[in-house]
DNA sequence: GGCCAGGACACCA
DNA sequence: TGGTGTCATGGC
């Protein structure tokens, strides 16, 4: 009997799961560190992004005081590793400012507003597009929201699942209407679409385009095989 | 030397 | 609404 889309999502995830094993996102101290590691990490390698954030740190940086103050040319030198500094500068300290100029260094407190109207600011502030403030609800806020990114579209529309199109709130609709809506779920979903697209681009070029499952023909490490 | 990475935005048709 | 160019470093 063939499984609804509800099971087949719950499926996949369940046999990633099962492959990968439990991922524990996202790596930071303090959720405004994630915040910050979430836009330093925009179309970015996120070892690229994690130096970015040790130099951060080792410039006392990480707070929302600190980045309001300093200067954008200052900034973007410090972030220089994670690439695109210039743009990646001014988004952090739209955040920055933001934040500070209602909740100084409280970013817990900001967080703690209803997910809808967390989510509704976030996308007001320049350089915080709908997949990065999704990633400060999830992580941050500790909120179900599910994170759409490129690599869930073009696993899944392979996979003949989701939306025709790239609407990334249609995607999202799909994804909240046959996932549970549990935090712990979606964080580990998330993060285990991006490990599975990882381990195959690395083991197998070929899968980069294909990221399919069952018909992984040069990787070793396919789920077929476990 | 080329390709790619845990996006967002401006601009154009 | 959808497609394209731009932003840029570091690892493989």
């Amino acid at each position: 009997m063939p499984l609804n889309q509800e099971n087949q999502t719950s499926a996949l995830f369940n046999k990633l799961s099962n492959h990968y094993g439990k991922q524990n996102w996202w790596p930071a101290t303090t959720k405004f560190e994630m915040a910050i590691g979430a836009i330093l990490t925009q179309s970015t390698n996120w070892n690229n992004a994690n130096k970015a954030l040790a130099n951060l740190a080792d410039n006392d940086l990480l707070s929302p005081t600190h980045l309001h103050q300093i200067s954008r040319d200052r900034l973007s030198q410090i972030i220089r590793p994670s690439g695109y500094y210039t743009i990646k500068a001014s988004r952090i300290k739209a955040l920055a400012s933001h934040v500070y100029s209602s909740y100084q260094d409280d970013f817990e407190s900001y967080l703690r507003q209803p997910k809808e109207a967390l989510r509704e600011d976030l996308l007001s502030i320049k350089g915080i597009g709908k997949e990065t403030a999704d990633a400060i609800i999830l992580y941050g806020a500790e909120e179900a929201m599910f994170i759409v990114d490129e690599y869930t579209k073009r696993l899944f529309s392979r996979l003949g699942h989701g939306p025709l199109n790239k609407v990334y709130d249609e995607w999202q609709d799909f994804f909240h209407s046959t996932v549970p809506k549990i935090t712990s779920v979606y964080s580990e979903y998330h993060a285990i679409i991006v490990a599975h697209c990882k381990a195959l681009c690395k083991k197998t070029p070929a899968c980069h385009t294909c990221f399919l499952i069952n018909e992984c023909k040069t990787g070793k490490e396919t789920l077929t095989s476990c």
